[in-house]
DNA sequence: TTGTAAGCGTTATCAA
DNA sequence: TTGATAACGCTTACAA
């Protein structure tokens, strides 16, 4: 943990003045006899770049941030592991951010951005608010926006599209024959909550089936909410032969239910969620889900902050991302299995899972299993 | 995008030396009149002080390197998501890097240390090598190992103890009155296969059970692979009655294959997965799983790596973090929901999601419930 | 080809 | 209490 060596360390140790070591370590022509001696020093030295000094010069500091609502969220671990290589790749470290899905700490986060400690930012706001446009006006860097900013906003932003997913969804199941499709829903004071409520009411509309409000039930998006909405359902309307819930968990949530109340499914009740997050694969019977396409909207909005940096300064853009439904066994009924079969949307996938895709989670847990391919025999667990 | 005003841009609206302006943003004596001047103008102009100058006067970035193995486990994720409030709240922010588990890529990172633009690191490398052990004795920040280092190695590190872990679901299957115990375990080449199987192996001595080399199948660590597994032992050893699998999805491959065989779990056959992920307790029998504390781990380093920074120069130390065992319907039998049933370790769910977790995305999953109890690492000072 | 010197935006010392 | 001024470590004219 000594101090490194700085430019003035070699020059002295080299013979030559710190602007010659400069160039030498740039690449910049010299004689050889000074690269000689400036690598020299170098090397004995272990000189390292101080990238701080650079940044304070350069005016870049080849750092990105990634300001996301939640470190725990699936949804927003995809966006990361997509993001992360694509700003990789070129050359830049990625700052995270968890903002709590708390607006001040997100306007916070746009305004630290005149602090200069990143080039650039990514941030997926839950909701956007007169605050976050203001400062969205104003700020020092480029940012790029997940999700849907109001028309006019002058930012870049790539937006998901759940009116279509919970469209494709709806229609897939009435393509299997059921006609009591119940919506179970967040708090209708949510963003998502909102658009999916009023995508399901479309989407029946459009297929000529009766908009019933006894078969909406509100809960929240958690999967004891989501079980506790689906039993009060099931009370009032045992007939229902479908379930569109309005995520993964609140889904997860309905197969338990359905499973003490004696229902099949699919037979009985098929049922599908949307995120289609790993816990979709995993549950028996596995989960047809709507994916929204996080992983991909990730790295749309990487690639789209790196054509700023790069100094593209177009017009603001607006990338949709169209949403994907796998098809599983929870209306499937065939396979019961846990591979997708089949998707409805834009057939490939588009990035997807990391990996050599072993098994559908793929790396999705290596668990500590990773944790060492190859591994001689170091000890792992202690004493 | 303008560029940002400076202390100078400063200095000149409110008609003082710089110097004056710098006392007043950091609230060093000065008169009333000048502290006035100086806000009103920097309140003007928004100014905002520029984070990479700060840093090249004071040699302090404020921020810390998490270099995870791979953004796509979760494992490491659980690490991310309790390292990343414990820095926030200590005001540093988080630089991540993913290695992908190449350690040419891990020693590159303890090398860019030199660099500066952190102030310390925490990490968690697969396997540790003579490379990294040599990085780290010259690195030039404070670092802390997520994983076990060989003995004498000066370097802060939390531990798991995998071998207990093993033992305590082992033991868990002996008590429920299993007594034909198989191993799946991945390859014998990985550090965490290694270790399980030798823990497998002596669990079983320890209870005075014959290791029965029929009883233990190879295959890896990935949901099909695993279910190759069970498939081939259930061929060999058809009255097997519990599954010990050395991590989740290699379990949830054996409830898949058990499912189509027509064996009950955990009546017929009891299954016990590892690492216990989110996925353990979304599975259908929910999962009972031995944790082996990523979170704890994460929480731990952190915290041990803050010390470090708060200029704690004592002897390097060694925190091992207890496994516990989450039993679920895999294993208990009574209540085949979901919830877990109780744990080994400590009560209390502890921190669980933030937020009021509207949205859709939203927590996505609470699924991991238990992910953050208050773990306490026993610290085990400086040897 | 090389060295001197002027910044990049702060903080901190030292006189005044 | 304040203002010059010298760093921090690097890049880059500009001279030599």
């Amino acid at each position: 943990m000594a101090d490194g060596p700085t430019i003035n360390t070699i020059a002295e140790r080299a013979g030559v003045s710190i602007a010659s070591v400069s160039r030498v370590l740039n690449g910049l022509p010299t004689r050889q006899e000074t690269v000689r001696k400036v690598m020299a020093a170098a090397d004995e030295l272990g000189y390292v770049r101080n990238a701080v000094a650079r940044s304070l010069k350069s005016r870049r500091t080849h750092q990105v941030a990634f300001a996301m609502a939640d470190v725990g969220n699936p949804a927003y671990l995809a966006m990361l592991r997509q993001i992360q290589p694509v700003l990789k790749a070129a050359g830049y470290r990625l700052v995270l951010h968890s903002t709590d899905a708390v607006v001040a700490d997100e306007i916070d986060v746009l305004h630290s951005l005149g602090e200069r400690y990143v080039d650039g930012l990514i941030m997926s706001p839950l909701r956007v608010t007169e605050a976050h446009l203001q400062m969205l006006a104003t700020a020092r860097a480029p940012v790029v926006i997940i999700g849907s900013v109001p028309e006019g906003t002058r930012v870049d932003n790539v937006r998901a599209d759940s009116r279509t997913g919970v469209r494709l969804a709806v229609d897939h199941l009435y393509a299997l024959g059921r006609r009591r499709i119940a919506m179970i829903n967040g708090p209708l004071d949510t963003v998502p909550g909102a658009a999916r409520g009023a995508a399901y009411r479309e989407a029946l509309r459009d297929l000529g089936l009766p908009y019933d409000e006894s078969l909406v039930q509100i809960g929240d998006f958690y999967r004891q909410e989501g079980a506790a909405a689906v039993a009060a359902l099931l009370a009032r309307v045992p007939d229902v032969d479908a379930l569109m819930c309005a995520n993964d968990l609140i889904a997860l949530g309905a197969l338990d239910v359905l499973r003490a109340a004696g229902k099949r499914v699919p037979e009985d009740v098929a049922v599908v969620g949307m995120d289609d997050t790993d816990l979709a694969a995993a549950s028996w019977p596995s989960l047809t889900s709507v994916s929204l396409g996080s992983a991909e909207r990730g790295k749309a909005a990487a690639e789209l902050l790196l054509e700023r940096l790069q100094g593209d300064d177009g017009e603001p853009r607006v990338v949709t991302v169209p949403p994907r439904l796998a098809v599983r066994a929870s209306t499937a009924g065939a396979d019961q299995g846990s591979a997708d079969q089949g998707s409805a949307g834009q057939g490939k996938t588009g990035q997807g899972k990391t990996g050599q895709g072993k098994t559908d989670q793929d790396s999705a847990d290596q668990g500590s299993a990773d944790q060492g391919r190859a591994g001689h025999g170091r000890k792992e667990g202690g004493q």
